[in-house]
DNA sequence: ATCCTCCGTGTAATCGATTCCACGAGGAGG
DNA sequence: CCTCCTCGTGGAATCGATTACACGGAGGAT
C-alpha cells in the first residue's frame, strides 16, 4: 500500500509538501499542490489512519459500548448514533455487552486501548471497575439511557415518570386495579427508575403495589418469562404485567401464551421501550415510547461537545405513552362511565 | 496516559525489555519480568494499540460491513461474529450500510483507512467501487450472506433452495395456488436467488408465476407494504405473499391490516428469515430459517483463516422451513384429503 | 586456562504520518 | 542597493510501540 513517501517522490515534493496539500495548510503553491493531487490520483493513495492518530494523538472514533445488541431499541440507539457521528465526521466502534459487566468491561477496555476520542456508555451496571478507571482517568465520557449515580458524567437519557403515570391512569381508567410489574436489575438506573415511577403513579391512585407484584428481571426475555410464570401462578395474579423493556414484554407474551391465557382479555400487557414489532405483536402492544434517535444524536453532539472543548450538558428528553390493544380497549368517549371488566 | 517509557524508567529497565514482557518473549530475567510486571500495575499501563499496530501492521480488527442493522436478522449476525471474533483474539467495527451502496463505499473506505486485518461484507449492491478496489488490492475479504459473482472471494452463505421448495409444497399442499413474492434488488444475490428458487419450486408444482406477482422490493419494510398493496389492487390478487426478507413481510403485514384483511383467512404470507417476533406476530409467520449464528461464526473462521495465511473455504448451510400459521393450518394428519379454501 | 555459546539486556532503526524550524528566493520599502 | 518580510519548501524530530543487532558476562567444553 502506498504511503506518504511514495507520493512525496512521484510528485517531486517532499513528505512535508504532501502532508500540507491533504490537510489543506495554506502555505503550498498552486503547482505543488496540483502535482500532489495528481500523484494521490494515480497511485490511489489514502492517508493511514493509524499513523495519523499516533502523531496527532487523536482517533476520530467514538466507542459505544451498549447493554445489547439483540434489543431493537439499543440497534435503534446504535444507528442513530452512527448518524450522527458520522455527520459530525467521526466514526463509531460498537460494543454489544449482552447485559454482562465483564464483558462490558473487555469492551471499555480495548476501545481505551485503541484511544477512541470519546466513550458512550449504557451501563450494564452500577460501575464496573474498568469504567470507573475510564471516568476518572478523564476519558471524555457520556452516559445515555442508564448512568451511574455519582459519577460526574453529563447523562443523555428519557424520563418516563410522566409517561409511566399516563399508563397507569390509562390501566385504571380500563378498570384494572393489580398490576405487577417486571423490573430490570437494581443495578441499573433504568432498573430501578422504572419501578420507582411506577411505584409512585400507582400510589397517586391509591393502588397498593405489593411486593409479589414486583418480579426481578435482567432485561432479556427469558426472565420475563419466568417472572410472569410466577405471576399466573400467585393465589391472586396480576391483572396487569407491565414489563421495563421490550424483550422481556416478549417473554412475558410467551409464558402468557403457554397456558393459553389471551391478552387482554385473561391479562394485560403493557412495556417500556416500543418497538416496530409492537405493532404487529397478537395484540399490539401499548408502550411507553423513548424518543430513541434524537437520544443517539443528542448524546453523540454532548460527547463531541466534551471531545472539542466545549462544556457538554446533560440531557433529558420525554417519553410518552403509545396506547394499544393489550391492556384492553380504550374507552370510546373520553367521558364514558367508568369502564369495568372482571378478571379470570 | 503512561507510555512505554514510562514503564521503563519506573522498572529501571530498557523498553526493550518492557516489551518483551508484554508479548513473553522467552528471553527475559525472572527478576527484570516482575520488576516490569510491577511498574505496570502501579501505573496502570495499558499499550497503545495505535503504536503497537503501526509497528506491526496488524490491527486485530476485523470490519463487518452489514446492510442494515436494523434488521434483526443482520443484528444477530452481527452478533455470532463478533463473538467468534473474540474469541479468535480479534475485535470487530461494524459499519451499516442502510442498503445504501454509498454508504456501503464509505465504511468499506473508512475500515480500510483503519487498516483492519480483514473485512467481511454482505454487499448491498452488485460491487461499489471501494470494494472493489479493495478486493483487488489482496485485503483478506468473505462476504456473508450476499456475495458478488466474478469476484474471488469465499462466500459463506445459506442455501435456501431445498427449504422455499419444501415452503412451496406446503402452501400447494394448503390448496393455495396463486403465490406472489416480494423480491429484493435485482443486484443482490440474495434478492435473485430467491426468487429464482420460487420460480423453479413453482414450476415443480406446475403453477405459473406471472410478471405480475413478482414485485420488486429493497428489503425494506416500506417496500413490503407498496409491493403488497400492489398486489392486492390486481383484478385477482395472489393468495400468498411470500417477502424474500422479514423487513418486507412487516410492510406486507401492514398494507394486509390497512385494508381490513386477515391472514391467513383473506392472504396468507410467509418470509425469508425467521426472527423472534415471527413467534408473536398476529397471526405468527411462517418462515424460511437461516442458521444465522453459524454463519456468522463459519465467515469469522473463513475470514481469520485467510489472516493468518491458512487456505479459505467458502462455506453453504442449509435453511430450513418453520410452519406457523400464516399461510392456514397445516393438515391435521399427513393423509387428509386435498383442503380447499375459497379467497376473496 | 582459553574459547565458544548462550542468555539477558540495551541501543537504535523503523512503521507513516504531522509539524517545528530553518532556509532561500523574491518583493516591498527605505 | 540593502534590509526585512513573506511565502513555499524541505529536513528532521516526534508519537509509542517492536525488533534486529551488538555487547558483556556466565558457564561449559576442551
Amino acid at each position: 500500500m502506498a504511503s506518504i513517501k511514495d507520493v512525496a517522490a512521484e510528485a517531486g515534493v517532499s513528505v512535508a509538501t504532501v502532508s500540507r496539500v491533504l490537510n489543506d495548510h495554506p502555505s503550498v503553491s498552486e503547482d505543488a499542490r496540483t502535482r500532489v493531487l495528481a500523484a494521490v490520483q494515480t497511485l490511489g493513495y489514502r492517508p493511514n489512519a493509524v499513523a495519523r492518530s499516533l502523531r496527532t494523538d487523536q482517533t476520530r472514533t467514538l466507542g459505544l459500548v451498549i447493554s445489547d445488541v439483540l434489543n431493537p431499541y439499543f440497534t435503534e440507539l446504535a444507528r442513530s448514533v452512527e448518524e450522527e457521528a458520522r455527520a459530525l465526521g467521526y466514526s463509531v466502534i460498537i460494543g454489544n455487552a449482552d447485559e454482562r459487566p465483564d464483558l462490558q468491561d473487555h469492551h471499555v477496555r480495548t476501545l481505551l486501548d485503541r484511544r477512541i476520542d470519546g466513550l458512550l456508555v449504557s451501563p450494564a451496571d452500577g460501575g464496573s471497575p474498568g469504567m470507573l478507571d475510564a471516568a476518572r482517568a478523564g476519558t471524555p465520557m457520556v452516559f445515555v439511557d442508564r448512568w451511574i449515580p455519582g459519577v460526574d458524567v453529563p447523562v443523555v437519557r428519557a424520563d418516563g415518570r410522566a409517561a409511566v403515570r399516563d399508563l397507569v391512569a390509562h390501566l385504571h381508567g380500563l378498570g384494572h386495579r393489580r398490576l405487577a410489574i417486571i423490573a430490570g436489575p437494581a443495578a441499573t438506573t433504568t432498573g430501578s427508575e422504572r419501578v420507582e415511577a411506577f411505584r409512585e403513579a400507582m400510589a397517586e391512585h391509591g393502588l397498593p403495589l405489593p411486593d409479589a407484584y414486583i418480579g426481578q428481571g435482567d432485561f432479556q426475555a427469558e426472565s420475563g418469562r419466568r417472572v410472569t410464570e410466577g405471576f399466573l401462578d400467585l393465589p391472586e395474579p396480576p391483572e396487569v404485567v407491565f414489563a421495563a423493556d421490550n424483550l422481556m414484554a416478549l417473554g412475558a407474551l410467551d409464558a402468557v401464551r403457554a397456558r393459553g391465557l389471551r391478552v387482554p382479555e385473561d391479562i394485560a400487557l403493557a412495556a417500556f421501550d416500543d418497538i416496530p414489532w409492537f405493532v404487529h405483536t397478537d395484540p399490539p402492544i401499548t408502550a411507553v415510547a423513548q424518543p430513541t434517535g434524537e437520544l443517539g444524536r443528542a448524546a453523540v453532539r454532548a460527547l463531541v461537545d466534551r471531545i472539542e472543548g466545549r462544556p457538554p450538558q446533560s440531557v433529558t428528553l420525554a417519553a410518552r405513552l403509545v396506547v394499544r390493544r393489550s391492556c384492553g380497549e380504550p374507552a370510546p368517549t373520553p367521558h364514558s362511565p367508568v369502564t369495568n371488566r372482571s378478571k379470570s
